[in-house]
DNA sequence: GTCGCTCGCATTGTTGACAATCCAGGCGAC
DNA sequence: GTCGCCTGGATTGTCAACAATGCGAGCGAC
């Protein structure tokens, strides 16, 4: 196993939550389970510290980053502007016709299934297909890379404002109201509504946080 | 010498353009020259790879990044809508004695010189000690980590832009109206200001292409 | 002359052993 | 009992030698 892979592997489990936040991931142990080398993992881990994903103290180890409120409110104010960045270039690059397939997976009823039963993993699918299609239209390379960098920190946390009471319809409609103004190459009117459905999001960490608290 | 040290010092360099782009830094050289091991080196050209400083090609060395104009005019555009958020928050947090030394600073005299004589070093510091007061004062630490990685990559082109006939005029008039604006804390307005000085930098940033062709 | 082949050099990639560091637990002085 | 010291184990950090790779020079066939 190479160390991309092992990056990859690891990755794969830190944003679906399998390592809890500051627990230790030492180089040895992982090696063995990999069935890699130290220098495998340990490279690995290294450009893992560079995403943010874990944090590695010098001469005691690697731990699982932890979930630090203040900073994700600060991640969400960045998302806001870039996600509203590339919605608007999308609604100004994207043809209608490349807008049917996301128009057909928002259109009434499956979704609204998934979110009446809390069918959680169908709702992320189809947010994700929304993204990669938008941000496929917008082609940007920079902007995608920067947004990917960025969404690995703030996706543990996204499955939990997805499933505090009523989030997933409304972002659904939210959605449904950006997917229109794409179609229709409202580029201004995309922009904002993206930047409202970020807005949204916000307000539900915030208050899942005092939730927490 | 530590990694840390050769990857800050190989930064310096690289930002002040001491290499040619697309030359060449084999890892044994740099070590030879720095006076410390290869894998010092080998991890600090890692880390730059990264951020986009170099480019490392698997078993043929690493190479001073060179400039990809299509590429910079996409990171021109999130610049604008970071730059603006930045400004924005700035204006919101910011007490107008906040101010005070950026108002002198940018006071009618000193910088009109510059700009007129073609001080390039003397406005750079300048516009340096815009950016770090808004973002001191925008306190957010993720978009102060966030715009330092790109604004590393646009580094280079910044003076180039600034050296294209009449830039620096423009450039300081734009910003007297976005210091204007910050001080009585005008939040929307500073944004809008930015994120529009951003466009007349993107746009010579163009001409400047478009000449070298 | 040019195409293709081979060989050697320069460079990066990998490995394993060893050094440095930190932390926890135990032990003794008081 | 508690403070301070010390030692052992676990973990990361560093190093030098060796392996793998790619590139270009040189050579020969045609």
């Amino acid at each position: 196993m190479k160390s991309e892979e092992v990056e990859l592997h690891l990755r794969e489990r830190l944003l679906r939550g399998d390592f809890t936040p500051g627990s230790r991931l030492p180089e040895v142990k992982l090696a063995a389970e990999l069935g890699t080398t130290r220098n495998a993992v340990r490279s690995a881990l290294l450009a893992l510290e560079s995403r943010k994903l874990v944090e590695r103290i010098p001469n005691v180890g690697t731990v699982v980053a932890k979930v630090d409120f203040d900073r994700l409110e600060e991640i969400y104010d960045v998302l806001e502007v870039l996600e509203g960045l590339a919605a608007r270039l999308a609604a100004q690059h994207g043809e209608p016709r490349d807008w049917t397939a996301l128009q057909e997976l928002f259109a009434p009823g499956r979704l609204d299934d998934a979110a009446a039963s809390g069918d959680l993993e169908t709702f992320l699918a189809a947010i994700d297909t929304y993204r990669d299609t938008v941000i496929r239209l917008a082609d940007q390379d920079f902007l995608a890379e920067t947004l990917a960098g960025i969404q690995d920190q703030a996706h543990l946390l996204r499955r939990r404002i997805l499933m505090t009471p009523g989030r997933m319809e409304e972002s659904l409609a939210e959605h449904r109201d950006i997917i229109e103004a794409l179609v229709r190459g409202d580029a201004g009117r995309a922009e904002e509504l993206k930047r409202h459905n970020m807005k949204t999001a916000r307000k539900r960490l915030r208050r899942y946080r005092d939730f927490l608290v």
